[in-house]
DNA sequence: AAATGTGAAGCGATTCACAGCC
DNA sequence: GGCTGTGAATCGCTTCACATTT
């Protein structure tokens, strides 16, 4: 199984096709055609074989593929085996919410250090770990070996904590901030933007309906095209 | 002026161009070029000249694209002058937090209805809407003609919620529970996962050659590689 | 018969190159 | 000279069709 040339859509669904593997293991499934895991990730019977045989040939032909089998190949690749340090600077209601989903989320991603910039905040703990002041933050992530950053601060905030974690030698940010980042070469920002999602949501049905009854004045707007 | 479709992908970059020519603004910024821009929203500039024409002639050859009204342009486009009426469905910590952060979005989506199956939480609130029983969404969601509902429930309960949702006449699901959900035709769920967008970081630095990072910012749409 | 694995076709999105305007 | 707007080329992903295996 080689991870060479494994394209980005496909590495983007791996996960999902973990999570239904899971679900269908705690169900006592033992064998699962792509069709079937097609049904329980919403995603299309085709694109999942091509996906699979990408990883190696991991199913049997006119049987499916061995659940539990199937299961640990993606977890060797996505490395579920491996423990990732996590840090959350910004301990606000996102950041404590993401604090403890994390032990939650059936991936090995560890908590291991927590920031805020509040002074009655310092000191209290989010999901069992104390609260430090942002100004420690480059000296422990170095400290506490932390792989990635998750920034849930407000936008005005963020930059500068971006900064901090890159000095601390992050390589890895997860910015539920609205405000895009700069960051220098080698390090990666992921924006995940809360607004965004609910706004492509909305764009999926404003299109057609709506649109006749705005004004003559502007030219007509385009349309957002149904997938 | 195009009649066609516009692409999903193109329609998903707007709020991210929206954004950038927000921060612009509010720095006073009345021209920018597509180059800039591309530095702000850490996007391709090509790429962007190539949306907004799809939206029309937006720019002036030579000089570059007015902030102020590009910016309502987008403004018009995305149907952000209309009120998008919301429900959460699932008021722990993550479902208060994103309450409480729809207001300061910066778009118009308005809380309008919140949901938790815990007696203890019935009554209190949510960002200062009255949370309401679950068994009464259906009910509720026709009243209060509710456009969008928050799935941020634990997710063996996601799927009854999503059930109750479309019940109440939801074309649109924004679901943050790690579960795949069945709806039937016509209804629109988007799944985001916080423990996939922490996966798919990791992806980017777990295979081997580090992938070289041309973009200072994640694509609009959340991609492993780059190539 | 059933279901995988895979070359090839089809399609959509991005990048390129340059024409057109300021 | 600078920068937008856009057809053409390219690239990558998905879908299709079917050969292959159990």
């Amino acid at each position: 199984m080689s991870q060479e040339g494994l394209s980005p859509a496909t590495a983007s669904r791996l996960p999902i096709y973990a999570r239904g593997l899971r679900e269908l293991a705690q169900g006592g499934v033992q064998f699962v055609s792509s069709k079937s895991l097609a049904e329980t990730t919403g995603l299309e019977a085709h694109l999942i074989r091509k996906d699979l045989s990408r990883l190696g040939t991991l199913g049997k032909r006119g049987v499916g593929y061995q659940v539990t089998e199937l299961l640990s190949e993606l977890t060797e690749f996505l490395r579920l085996f491996r423990t990732w340090r996590v840090a959350i600077a910004g301990c606000g209601r996102l950041g404590l919410a993401l604090a403890s989903y994390l032990p939650l989320a059936g991936r090995n991603f560890r908590l291991v250090a927590a920031f805020d910039c509040s002074a009655r905040k310092i000191g209290t703990k989010a999901a069992g770990i104390e609260i430090l002041p942002w100004t420690r933050m480059p000296a422990v992530l170095r400290e506490r070996a932390v792989d990635m950053v998750i920034i849930a601060t407000p936008p005005l905030a963020a930059q500068s904590v971006a900064d901090l974690a890159v000095e601390g030698g992050t390589t890895l940010i997860l910015n539920y901030a609205p405000t895009s980042l700069t960051v220098p070469e080698g390090v990666v920002v992921r924006n995940v933007d809360l607004a965004d999602e609910m706004q492509a949501l909305t764009l999926r049905i404003t299109g057609r309906p709506v649109l006749r009854t705005r004004r003559l004045a502007s030219p007509a707007i385009p349309w957002i095209t149904q997938q």
